[in-house]
DNA sequence: ATACTATGTGAGTATATTATCACATAGTTA
DNA sequence: TAACTATGTGATAATATACTCACATAGTAT
């Protein structure tokens, strides 16, 4: 059985996890590997409201992935742990495999 | 802008964040990390019930991240993708980070 | 055939997440 | 001061997720 401090950092995992689990999120992450940017740029880039982006910025703020600073009426948010490509590297390839497999599946009928 | 493949890997990217972003389903890669196993010795081991980790095994299996077989009543889960401990690595990583960051506001106070 | 075990699924309820709109705030510029 | 720009937030409605219980199915053992 699990023993609560194991536990514990599940859920945290998970909240990273959660924090990441949204198309528009993962784009923005894309978009601040290549630097930092300003709300409204990276509203710009992803093509949704500013009070959207807004949110799902503060989603990751929270979650410990972006961090921010103001430079006159902009706000900067940044990676704050260059390491989640690691994560997309690895999705990308879950995604190929089952690309791959949907392929085949398709040459069988 | 992004363009409609790009976006299109953003979604399937989220869509396996979504697929790990619960603390159950969490647990159960942790779980697989060390060995195939069926779903009731899934679920003694996370303390759910087994229609319920049922439940969340199908959503890892729909994302790719899982695969499985049949052994006489039991169904063996396992992880497809062995780079699924790297998200985890690194989401230990942020949670650190941010643990110390609290200590220093906590001592602040 | 009967009873048993492991697994999965439908239905219902509870809860969480998301997008949008209107508006508030803070800093900038004229 | 007044107009403007960038950002964030409250309220709401739409949608998605999660858990539980009851039940269905499939394989096993007696």
């Amino acid at each position: 059985m699990l023993d609560k401090n194991r536990q514990l950092l599940f859920e945290k995992q998970a909240e990273i996890a959660r924090a990441i689990a949204h198309p528009l999120r993962v784009a923005i992450l894309d978009f601040l590997k290549s630097g930092d940017q300003c709300v409204c740029d990276i509203a710009e880039f992803v093509g949704s409201e500013r009070s959207n982006v807004s949110r799902h910025l503060a989603v990751m703020v929270n979650a410990g992935l972006l961090e921010y600073h103001k430079e006159g009426l902009k706000v900067i948010y940044r990676l704050k742990c260059q390491c989640v490509t690691d994560f997309f590297t690895c999705a990308a390839k879950v995604v190929k495999q089952q690309a791959k497999e949907n392929e085949k599946l398709l040459r069988a009928l």
